[in-house]
RNA sequence: GCCGGCGUGGCGCAACUGGCAGCGCACUCGACUUGUAAUCGAGCGGUUAGGGGUUCGAAUCCCCUCGCCGGCUCCA
């Protein structure tokens, strides 16, 4: 019998091993049932896979990335099956799969309502349960658009196979080589039931999806145009295991729990009034004194790092921005002009860094002031579209902690390497402590430079950015304008990444300025300029620290530090001697002399999320001690008033989580 | 900006197929004085987002505007 020689990776059963021609993957890996596709020579294949000589074969199992991402895929197609069941009229768009889920888009005459979606979950269920084989078949471009014909969409996406510009969702369909449709095939009859075009690989059957739940439905621009039509798309997740299913949903709960505008609400911290306007926010007193301690301690920060502190003004005459360049380039995501003084217009600034270039072109520069470091906490104002307006992630006003560091071309390199290390730094003094750079380089549509600096900038930055010892990870084309960026990833305590800080290099700005100083050699010579914000928007930050602590802040910075709760009225008076002596040490407390119960004055710090509970009756005010009642539910009695006041001003001082 | 959904006291919600706008929390007042998550009672509070329309009658049906939510697009 003729036979191959493949390869099997991996340590267990590694080594080679000669099978049967005609052996497919599926046989191979027939004991492990948790396999569900394969990797050959490093791309994904369908278990029935024919094996040829000299491959190199790895089980794909359902609980590992691409594993998960495959059921996910499948799922899709199920969903898509479904959908022209219940909508025979339904076009089908792209289906892929996505973090945690995947979805699928639809040329439909009525968007899906919730009822639609119910019965769409039920005919997948038939239809999994079917257990319809996913089989792949090769066609040639003609025989594609033959069997497609209905299906405007897919006839668009044969015709973009292999061009430039395919994106990755889009490349999930078509792929680059050779076109594949896969036909679901009845389990007994071997009937085709459905087909679509798809470069998969697929699991077995419908079968080998475990576990799936549908979500939500929206519109999406057919290939993420706004110029082209809107279809409806269906999301939906899917797992390896009703545990793992019910795991994410619960997470997405514990994410609604701690949604920044929710906690807003229930702990008296901001709000956004509708007569003030969609994304602009006013900060009630404790939501003002945790923005007000976060401020000081980064002012603290910034005053050790070199940084000279500069104000500016929140309008400007518009021949500022066509300096810079931002008319040019973001005109529409600015507030229209106001016209004074005889047709001057004015703008709100949605961007402080002109200004800040004013200040440096204000006299001579020598290179004896250099690295000159300007920070400020500029208010700007951004006219966002409508719709993507967010709470305080997403605002038309918002204050950026914003830097702009002028240095000598020799010192960049030195200068980026300081910065990264004090951004990084002052992060995980707010409590996050799970990074990741991304390097964003130019985007040559929407750019201005040279080819030379951009490559020089970028360069630079990389290398900073590699010091850190961080995953680095590449965003093509995400730059800014007029120069790459660094940003610095954040996971929160939910595991979410967030886009935190942003280092940019920028020689445009000082050409347009035409900044200069005066080197050493009596030269004039132009500074290079570095953009740089830490926490983004003071805002935004505020937001992520909030869902990040799911409103439990750290001591340093609760609005409430203390609550001191008395048994009965009696030992009010000794309570408010305790808080003064905390107040004496910069502690921020109440006493809760209000006439409710205890216990429910527990219940009611307990849910503004108070760090220190100080509880005091006839035991402890005779003994001159307090009783700590920590978030946890955790208590200690009978600590001495001293100890107690040093164990809170500690953990305050040290801004550790308790 | 686009698609869909939703706007009822400060907050969370209820009110059939169009027929007296109600509950809980919060707040105010009174009683109670209690050792680790809700004491009891009374009271205040709404032109049902705003405007227009249909109807004998609109929170409810229709139109417009504003706002919010989920996505898409965008994010210097």
């Amino acid at each position: 019998m003729p036979t191959v020689q493949i390869v099997l990776p991996g340590n267990a059963h590694s080594g080679e091993r000669a099978v049967t021609t005609g052996t497919t993957a599926a046989e191979l890996f027939d004991a492990n049932r948790s396999v569900i596709a394969a990797r050959v020579d490093g791309t994904l294949r369908d278990l029935a896979y024919e094996l040829r000589d000299g491959d190199s074969v790895e089980p794909v199992t359902i609980d590992s990335a691409d594993g998960l991402a495959i059921v996910r895929h499948s799922a899709a197609h199920v969903l898509a099956q479904a959908v022209q069941t219940l909508f025979p009229e339904a076009h089908l768009g792209i289906g892929p799969p996505i973090t945690d889920g995947f979805y699928y888009d639809f040329g439909v005459d009525r968007p899906f309502t919730p009822e639609d979606l119910e019965a769409l979950e039920k005919e997948m269920r038939r239809i999994i349960r079917d257990g319809q084989r996913f089989s792949r078949r090769v066609v040639t471009d003609d025989q594609a658009r033959s069997e497609l014909a209905h299906e405007p969409f897919k006839l668009e996406l044969i015709g973009l196979k292999g061009a430039a510009g395919v994106d990755a969702e889009t490349g999930v369909e078509v792929g680059a080589g050779e076109l594949t449709i896969y036909d679901n095939l009845d389990a007994k009859s071997g009937e085709t039931c459905w087909k679509d075009l798809c470069r998969g690989p697929h699991v077995p059957s419908t079968r080998h999806i475990p576990v799936f739940k549908l979500m939500r439905t929206a519109a999406a621009y057919w290939r993420g145009s706004e110029k082209n039509p809107q279809l409806q798309r269906v999301y939906g997740t899917a797992w390896d295991s009703k545990e793992a299913l019910k795991n994410h949903l619960t997470m997405l709960a514990e994410a609604e729990k701690r949604d920044h505008r929710r906690l807003g609400v229930e702990l008296d911290l901001f709000s956004i009034p509708e007569e003030i306007g969609s994304g602009l926010a006013v900060f009630h007193p404790r939501g003002g004194v945790v923005r007000k301690v976060l401020e000081d301690y980064s002012r603290r920060r910034h005053e050790e790092g070199g940084y000279s502190f500069v104000y500016t003004p929140h309008a400007t005459k518009g021949q500022l921005f066509e300096i810079s360049g931002h008319l040019d380039w973001y005109a529409d995501a600015m507030y229209p002009p106001m016209e004074l003084d005889e047709g001057q217009k004015y703008y709100l600034k949605p961007m402080n860094c002109p200004m800040h270039n004013l200040i440096y072109r204000a006299r001579g520069r020598s290179y004896r002031e250099l690295p000159l470091r300007l920070f400020e906490f500029g208010t700007v104002y951004r006219y966002e579209k409508s719709g993507v307006v967010h709470g305080l992630t997403r605002a038309r006003g918002f204050t950026q902690d914003d830097a702009h560091i002028y240095c000598t071309l020799e010192q960049m390199p030195g200068e980026l390497d300081s910065l990264l290390t004090f951004v990084l730094n002052l992060l995980r003094d707010y409590g996050l402590s799970d990074f990741y750079l991304e390097l964003s380089t130019r985007d040559p549509q929407k750019s201005v430079g040279t080819d030379e600096e951009w490559a020089e900038a970028t360069e630079t930055l990389r290398q900073a950015a590699s010091k850190q010892g961080l995953d680095l990870v590449l965003d093509p084309g995400g730059a800014a304008f007029y120069g790459p960026k660094i940003s610095v990833q954040a996971k929160d305590a939910i595991g979410r990444t967030w886009q935190m800080s942003t280092i940019q290099v920028d020689f445009q700005l000082p050409q347009l300025f035409d900044l200069e100083y005066q080197a050493a050699d009596g030269t004039r010579k132009r500074p290079v300029m570095i953009h740089r914000a830490l926490f983004g928007s003071i805002e935004r930050f505020f937001a992520v620290l909030l869902e990040h602590y799911a409103g439990a802040f750290p001591p340093w910075l609760a609005p409430v530090q203390v609550v001191g709760i008395p048994i009965t009225d009696e030992h009010v008076p000794y309570l408010r001697d305790v808080a003064e002596r905390l107040r004496a040490r910069g502690v921020r407390v109440d006493v809760d002399a209000s006439d409710d119960r205890m216990q429910k004055k527990i219940r009611t710090a307990q849910k503004q999320k108070v760090p220190f509970m100080l509880l005091a009756g006839d035991a402890d005010a005779t003994a001159g001690a307090v009783s700590f009642r920590y978030r946890n539910g955790e208590q200690r009695n009978g600590i001495p008033v001293t100890d107690a006041i040093d164990e809170i001003v500690t953990a305050i001082d040290n801004r550790i989580q308790v």
